[in-house]
DNA sequence: CCTAGGATGTTTTTT
DNA sequence: ACATCCTAGG
């Protein structure tokens, strides 16, 4: 029966079988994590603890559904009762059935982060404040940052430093805000991606009619996977599970601290750090999961080498025995033109010479508006691709309407709901109108449903106010009575949108009502179909639980067939968990990877650096980078120097494509801030970075790099991480000469090739 | 109340 | 470059 634990390795194999107690799994790329944590629960299973019995939490419905297919794999049907799914989508079911203990319907909305900007640009409009400081984006960020970190409004108010942060920043009223925030969602019966995680914590810490206790019994094991990932808050609610006295401490946390890349969504390795210490006492296990399976010597050491220069990281010695492999391509353009068509080019190239189909073959950038010069390439030359990112489905305008007219027949109290399609389509309730009674609803802090047609505007407004209130409320009677299809169908007849978006002719047009049906499709499927999520299948089939079932998918959840063969093309953040025979990792220059937002701060560039990391970890075979001299950027040619990470990539590892397009090469790097610096905090197993980042003596502020033309063998020179060396020999041609350089105070090598182009060295004699 | 065209602001984003 | 937001005039 467990012959499923015959094709692990040790360490995997105690991972999986040590079932009890606190469990810390640091998984490196590619080192079989997530078969260590499905092996884990179906072991628990088969030694009889009860699916139900066991949590896991992943951070995407991809991986929760992943998982649970390969459980079932092992024990069958019994995988379906495992409780696995998303912090948000377990953490919304246990409120549903325990809102009225906090003050929610049990019906309560979920906004999206749409929904929460629209509610903080209508607050900072009712302030009257600038909106040239109070952009909604920034302030929503901020409410967000505080509620993960346990910060309510009245804490926010009488917190010093926050204040004076926001101060700075020109914006003082933002405790003022988010006071109103939460006012206001919470008496339009709705919760934001923060609150499903906050308003648990709340629930978990008033704790009436010791609804904890029922939890910490229900759930005998706990797992969460990317535990790198966690905020202070989803960290906070894991401890209310497992951390009490009397428990088990059944707790088992996998994660990898290099692959952090969410920080600054608030996410910290600390949360790994803390666990350590805060399980010691129950004799925590730690396992190093450190086989890479996925790629070979080339990529992985590479990948070794560059998240060295991290100045804080979990020690750990990443290795494969798949060989050498291919060495690192590396592909300089002139223009990002040319750089969507050399990569096109090499993408033939592999294609032909080594057999790739398109699906092993992915292009990842930096940000989505890079994808554009890719496409058009490939498109060219016939290479099928998809580009994943950019609008999901159910952020288009048309879902967005439709769904909005849902939610209003479920919770009459939605206000974003309500505001969205009042006037949509067009029945002369304008916006004046709707300042009106918004402020009236704000007076009175209660819902604007509830103030309609209470407040008089005029002949014309109070009669269209008085038509949609009766159209809402036949809609809010269907809601209660058929299922999710028939009242959808009738809402799309009877509100008027299908007959406006039928009325549109145009192209685009056209598309609006082929999503419009696509959605109506989709709550038809759910209605005949058997939906299982988190835990088990669905039998409600009314509006309600169709709205629940949707709120929290997103991305590409909308499960198109696997079917076709296509290159893949995303961002790099959406690329983590997954792997390709063959990746492209494109844009290579400063400003852009790492990006200008993070370059200010060492933080900043360590979360670049672990995000490069992450991106060249997804391959198996073939790692090609790239970047361009120049690129269009917001309208206007910008002018990026190579990525400071490309000079992190040890010299033997990597192969120059000398390209014949480009036969200028700019001039290196000039003085800019170099990569790394001394002063890393060593903590715990935290250490340095395997070499001084800095040479020591050097102070980078006042290191100024010469022109690298200018070097020459038999000169001293300067390098701001090996310190002093001595120009033992230059070769290569002019556009990539090479420099064997000894230094004498650097550890291992003392003797490095160092490409004069990308080195900084300071000529001393 | 509605519409056209000028001003504006651009990272990544599991939920 | 481009899409979205805002403001002035109908």
């Amino acid at each position: 029966m467990s012959n499923y634990l015959d094709g692990l390795n040790d360490v995997q194999y105690k991972a999986v079988t040590h079932t009890d107690g606190p469990v810390l799994v640091v998984a490196g790329p590619g080192s079989g994590k997530t078969r260590v944590l499905t092996y884990r629960i179906a072991h628990l299973i088969e030694k009889g603890v009860a699916p139900w019995e066991i949590l896991a939490l992943t951070f995407t419905n991809k991986a929760a559904r992943e998982m649970k297919e390969r459980i079932g794999k092992v024990v069958g049907q019994r995988a379906n009762r495992v409780w696995a799914g998303t912090f948000h989508s377990i953490f919304a079911r246990i409120l549903r059935s325990e809102a009225e203990k906090i003050g929610y319907p049990s019906s309560f909305t979920i906004y999206d982060s749409d929904d929460s900007k629209s509610v903080i640009s209508s607050i900072i409009q009712e302030m009257n404040l600038n909106k040239e400081h109070y952009n909604p984006n920034a302030v929503l960020s901020r409410i967000s940052s505080a509620k993960s970190n346990l910060i309510t409004p009245k804490l926010y108010e009488k917190d010093a430093e926050l204040r004076d942060q926001d101060r700075q920043a020109k914006r003082p009223h933002i405790y003022a805000i988010y006071a109103k925030y939460t006012a206001k969602c919470k008496r339009s019966g709705a919760m934001d991606f923060d609150d499903l995680l906050y308003r648990l914590y709340e629930l978990f810490q008033k704790n009436p009619d010791n609804v904890l206790d029922k939890y910490r019994q229900k759930f005998k094991y706990l797992l969460v996977d990317e535990f790198q990932d966690t905020n202070h808050l989803q960290y906070s609610i894991i401890r209310k599970f497992v951390q009490y006295p009397g428990s088990a401490h059944n707790i088992c946390v996998v994660g990898d601290d290099a692959q952090s890349i969410y920080a600054f969504r608030g996410a910290t390795i600390q949360n790994i750090l803390d666990f350590e210490s805060d399980f010691k006492k129950h004799d925590i296990q730690v396992f190093k999961l450190e086989q890479n399976y996925r790629s070979t010597e080339h990529i992985v050491q590479t990948a070794n080498e560059i998240i060295g220069y991290n100045r804080r990281q979990i020690k750990k010695t990443i290795w494969s025995d798949k060989g050498e492999g291919h060495r690192i391509k590396l592909i300089k353009a002139m223009t990002d033109t040319e750089e969507g068509q050399r990569i096109a080019d090499t993408i033939l190239e592999q294609k032909n010479r080594y057999h790739l189909s398109n699906g092993e073959i992915a292009i990842l950038y930096r940000t989505n508006a890079q994808s554009r010069v890719f496409e058009e390439y490939l498109r060219r030359y016939n290479i099928a691709y998809k580009i994943f990112g950019g609008l999901s489905f159910y952020q288009r305008k048309e879902v967005k309407d439709m769904v909005a007219y849902l939610r209003l027949a479920v919770n009459p109290q939605d206000e974003e709901a309500l505001r969205r399609i009042i006037n949509y389509p067009k029945r002369g309730i304008g916006k004046t109108t709707l300042d009106k009674i918004a402020t009236v609803a704000s007076q009175l802090d209660k819902p604007m449903w509830e103030c309609l047609g209470k407040v008089q505007i005029g002949k014309r407004a109070d009669a269209a106010i008085a038509d949609f209130i009766s159209m809402a409320k036949t809609f809010q009677v269907k809601a209660q009575q058929g299922d999710a299809h028939e009242v959808a169908t009738y809402i799309a007849k009877r509100s008027g949108i299908l007959d406006e978006l039928k009325g549109d002719n145009s192209v685009e047009g056209m598309n609006r009502l082929e999503n419009f049906n696509a959605l109506l499709d989709g709550v038809k499927a759910f209605v005949e179909e058997d939906t299982v999520i988190d835990t088990e299948n669905i039998e409600d089939k009314s509006l309600s639980s169709y709205l629940q079932n949707i709120a929290l998918l997103t991305d590409l959840d909308t499960k198109e067939e696997e079917n076709g063969d296509y290159v893949t093309l995303m961002s790099v953040h959406a690329a983590k968990g997954l792997e390709f025979k063959s990746v492209f990792v494109v844009g290579m220059e400063e400003k852009l990877f790492p990006s200008f937002m993070a370059m200010e701060s060492m933080d900043g560039i360590d979360e670049e650096r672990r995000l490069f990391y992450v991106a060249i970890t997804r391959a198996e075979q073939f790692l090609t980078l790239s970047y361009a001299n120049s690129r269009y950027r917001y309208g206007q040619m910008r002018y990026n120097e190579p990525s400071r990470f490309l000079q992190e990539i040890p010299l033997e590892r990597l192969e120059e494509v000398s390209g014949s397009r480009n036969p200028t090469v700019r001039p290196g790097f000039s003085t800019s801030e170099q990569a790394g610096s001394g002063g890393a905090k060593v903590s715990g197993h935290f250490r340095k970075p395997g070499r001084p980042a800095v040479a020591p003596g050097i102070d980078p502020k006042t290191f100024k790099a010469d022109n690298p033309a200018d070097i020459q063998a038999g000169m001293k020179v300067l390098h701001l991480k090996f310190g002093e060396g001595k120009v033992l020999a230059v070769d290569g041609a002019a556009s990539s000469r090479i420099a064997t350089i000894f230094f004498k105070d650097a550890e291992d090598p003392q003797q490095r090739k160092i490409m004069l182009k990308f080195a900084k060295l300071k000529i001393i004699g």
